[in-house]
DNA sequence: GTTTTAAATAGGAACAATTTTTAGTTAGTA
DNA sequence: TACTAACTAAAAATTGTTCCTATTTAAAAC
C-alpha cells in the first residue's frame, strides 16, 4: 500500500492527514514483525516526543476499520497488529511467543477452496500454528 | 475426553481432585459455546456460591497446560476457552462476535497437508475466519 | 481413623492494557 | 483568512486478569 494511495483512503472516508497519523501509518503497514501498540509508540516517540499511546491506538484501529490491518489478541499480552491482510500462517512458538511468518501461493489456493466449500464471504482470516522453536526447545 | 480419564491425569501430574475443579472442569470441556471465564463463574455459582473467579481461570490455564484447552484471545473483549483442539475453523462475525465452528475430515486433511509442508511439529493451532453474520448484515 | 502437610480456594487488592474524557489545536474547506 | 469538524495529548477511568494471603481441604503418613 503506497502513501498516496492510503491517503486518498483516507480522506474518502473523510479523515484528515496529519503528521502523526501518517507516521504511525507508514510506520505499521511496512512492519513485517507484528508489533504492538507501545512498541509503535515508543518507536514514535523519537520523531514525535509529544506523541500519545491512545493517539497511536486510535490510529490503528482507524487502519483496522478500513480493512488495512489486522489486531491479533492474545491471552497473556498486548495485542499485535499485522499489515499483512492475505492468507498467511502464524508460526508462533508457544514459550517465547516468537512469530514467523508462512506464506506461501500454494497456501492461498488451499486456504481459497477451503473458503468456498464452507460458502461464506471472508472478510479476512487468522490463521496461528503453535509451536516450540527450537531454542526454546533447547533452553528445556 | 471422560472424567476418569481426566482424574488420572490430573493425578499423575500431582494435581488435587476438587470438587470447583472437577466442575470447572466438566463444564469447559463439555461445553460447545467457547464460554468465557466469566460465564462459566456465573453458571458454577449456582452450585458453589462462593467459588472465585481466580479459580475458574487458574483451572483453566491448568487445562490449557495439559493440552487440553485452547485459550483464545481477542482484542477488545475477554478470553475465551474452546475445548476442541482438533483442526477446526472458528467462523467469527466481526460485528456481533458470534462464533461458529466448522469442522470436516476434508479440512483436517488439508491442513495436514499445509503443516506437513511446512515442516514443524504442531502443538495445536487456531484458525479463524472473520466475516459478518446474516443477523448483522440485515441490521445495517 | 487421626494427624500431618502441601496444595487449593476465596475474596479482595493490585496490575496492566486499553479506552474515554476533556480541553486545546489543527487540517482542510469556503 | 475564518470556520468547523476532526484530531491530539494528558490524565482519568475502565476492564479483564493476576496476585496475595489467610483459611480450608485433599490425600499421604501414621
Amino acid at each position: 500500500m503506497d502513501i498516496h494511495h492510503l491517503i486518498t483512503k483516507l480522506r474518502e472516508k473523510g479523515h484528515k492527514i496529519t503528521p502523526q497519523r501518517l507516521a504511525i501509518c507508514e510506520l505499521v503497514l511496512s512492519s513485517k514483525d507484528h508489533p504492538t501498540a507501545d512498541q509503535i509508540y515508543k518507536k514514535l516517540k523519537q520523531k514525535f516526543p509529544t506523541i500519545s499511546l491512545a493517539t497511536v491506538y486510535q490510529t490503528l484501529h482507524l487502519l483496522k476499520d478500513l480493512g488495512l490491518l489486522l489486531e491479533l489478541g492474545f491471552p497473556d499480552c498486548s495485542a499485535r497488529f499485522d499489515p499483512n491482510i492475505s492468507p498467511h500462517i502464524h508460526i508462533i512458538c508457544l514459550k517465547c511467543g516468537k512469530i514467523e511468518d508462512y506464506e506461501t501461493e500454494n497456501l492461498k489456493e488451499q486456504w481459497a477452496k477451503i473458503v468456498k466449500d464452507i460458502g461464506v464471504e471472508p472478510i479476512i482470516q487468522r490463521l496461528d500454528l503453535y509451536i516450540y522453536c527450537d531454542k526454546c526447545k533447547k533452553n528445556q
